[in-house]
DNA sequence: TTGAAAGCGGTACCAG
DNA sequence: CTGGTACCGCTTTCAA
């Protein structure tokens, strides 16, 4: 396998031209005169000539790949948007290295140092980086950031606080006129995700600001790991009771708490509300739960495009959606 | 950003020794004096020198990538497997480029004319191509493949056949004896998921293989696209009735049928029981639903192993594991 | 044990 | 419009 491949000396010397020439045919064929440039194409096609990417990055110092950066890639939250930047790229002519810090900062910092010299720029969504770190490294390359709102640096955001606040305003109004089985005692009890992430933070600020304003008693809880098993076990001694409303920090951790707060006895949604976020699980639950819908393709469609075309517009927010929200 | 980093030659000036002493401190140090080495390698620390990978690969002729292809990266089968090639790969400072085929084999043989001359070789999964198309990739480039068993190309298989067989048995026993709510007039229904892959074809032939041997009636019927929703509808539609086993392709497909049947007010698993397979699914259900678990981490690791230690053992299997399930 | 020099496969500048 | 040539950063003979 792997014959020696065409190279561009070959197809040059083929056509007794030089080997700019037939460089030139591909990069500036503006340069040249029809003729030739229609005769080293169909040629170098014949020869099966595909450029080597290597010497291509080497000479011109791009290297024509960038760098995606995920924390956890089993996070169905990630694929669509590795998905979304990969397919941008693949457009330009660009592939994509991926890369798992394992929600591990060290080994983040690691990837980065390992790529940075060989690729155009960065994708990091979710990083776990300090503030510091992650200043540094966005110093040294082009990057764009998703989920993370770092002053400075191109960022994509997919804020979820304002369909929680609008499910939190939802669930107060109808707890006020009784309606649906709602006590009047109801409660929010906020079980928040298991890293210090930018996303984490603003849906808890938004959870906390939205029940205070609108008077409803919050409790907040977190987890440790996020998976089902651990968020299950939570939902197991969670205190809650007829009339709350439970926000999860995603939907995995929010269907861990709904199956355990099932075999409790609590009818959902009927009693109590579960609501999760990202809206990226490949199954459903019966009845289904509620989430906040993050574009999370279009974040990386968006990263991707910002980081490939340079473009400046630096801080962007990609609206969620609130849906199968039963009190709307 | 992205200052001028040290070369060799930067290194090789400041030392006033020549670049190819530098470069061999880090790629033959064994033909260095020992003190040379250790000055190299401490300057070139300080100065913050990394490779240049593009060079290097321009000059040895080896990428220090690998393409790993998938059909569909939100299937949740595949990102436990890419996590395990990629922590092979990175052990081994080599980078991976993921593709995504999107279940089209014109795309799938797009990204492999793509990606041929940039990579050192391919993890091939679950590959859509035919048989010629993909013989025609392997003998161009190294490749190893996942669930596709092709003679003569190295390729790693998650049989789920066994485990399938093993649960018909169980349950045609339990039939037989008239057990745990199992009407005698029993049948099996399988659900095949959308894409004529290995996988599909092994898991269906072992089903109906089991389900003659052991005189269970059998109804077999696909999925156009292998989603939750569209397997929900399938599920609703199926004809089962109490005392059957329904069989999915996979978890997704499952889960979906498995809602449908109970909103459909069968109970399940005591009247009906629903099968699945893969085991990667982020979240679960309850009933928990018995599913055949592959080891999609196992074969990540282990074509990666193959792909770069260009071992022989050319065809491997990894065993599957009947969880969950209620029968034996 | 080290240096000099020739590539690897392209790109891009300078002439003509 | 096209050819000649230097160069990108590194590896690898070949000599010394």
């Amino acid at each position: 396998m792997s014959e020696k491949r065409p190279t561009i000396v070959d197809i040059a010397r083929l056509l007794g031209v030089s080997h700019s020439t037939v460089s030139r045919a591909f990069t500036h064929p503006q340069l040249l005169s029809p003729r030739t440039v229609e005769l080293v194409r169909t040629t170098a096609a014949d020869l099966g000539y595909i450029p080597n990417r290597s010497a291509q990055a080497l000479s011109t110092g791009r290297p024509g790949v960038i760098g995606l950066l995920v924390p956890d890639i089993t996070n169905p939250f990630f694929p669509p948007m590795i998905r979304a930047a990969q397919r941008v790229a693949e457009r330009r002519g660009i592939s994509v290295y991926i890369g798992e810090s394992d929600n591990d900062p060290e080994r983040e910092l690691a990837l980065i140092s390992r790529f940075e010299r060989q690729v155009e720029g960065f994708i990091i969504a979710s990083s776990r980086l300090s503030e510091t770190a992650l200043r540094g490294a966005t110093e040294r390359v082009r990057s764009v950031l998703v989920n993370r709102d770092l002053a400075g640096v191109p960022r994509v955001l997919l804020p979820a606080g304002e369909e929680l606040r609008r499910a939190i305003a939802d669930f107060a109004d109808h707890r006020a006129h009784g309606a649906a089985g709602l006590a009047a005692g109801g409660r929010v009890a906020y079980v928040g995700g298991p890293h210090r992430s930018w996303s984490q933070g603003e849906r808890r600020a938004a959870v906390e600001e939205a029940c205070r304003e609108h008077g409803v008693p919050v409790t907040v809880s977190s987890c440790e790991v996020g998976t089902y098993r651990e968020s299950h076990r939570i939902g197991e001694a969670l205190e809650v009771a007829a009339g709350d409303l439970v926000i999860a920090f995603d939907d995995v951790i929010a269907h861990g708490l709904f199956d355990a707060l099932t075999a409790r006895g609590l009818r959902i949604p009927e009693q109590v509300m579960v609501l999760g976020c990202d809206g990226a699980l490949p199954v459903e639950t019966s009845p289904r739960l509620p989430t906040v819908r993050l574009a999370a393709s279009g974040a990386g469609r968006r990263a991707a495009e910002m980081l490939l075309d340079a473009a400046d517009p630096e801080r962007v927010e990609l609206p969620a959606s609130l849906v199968r929200w039963p009190l709307s």
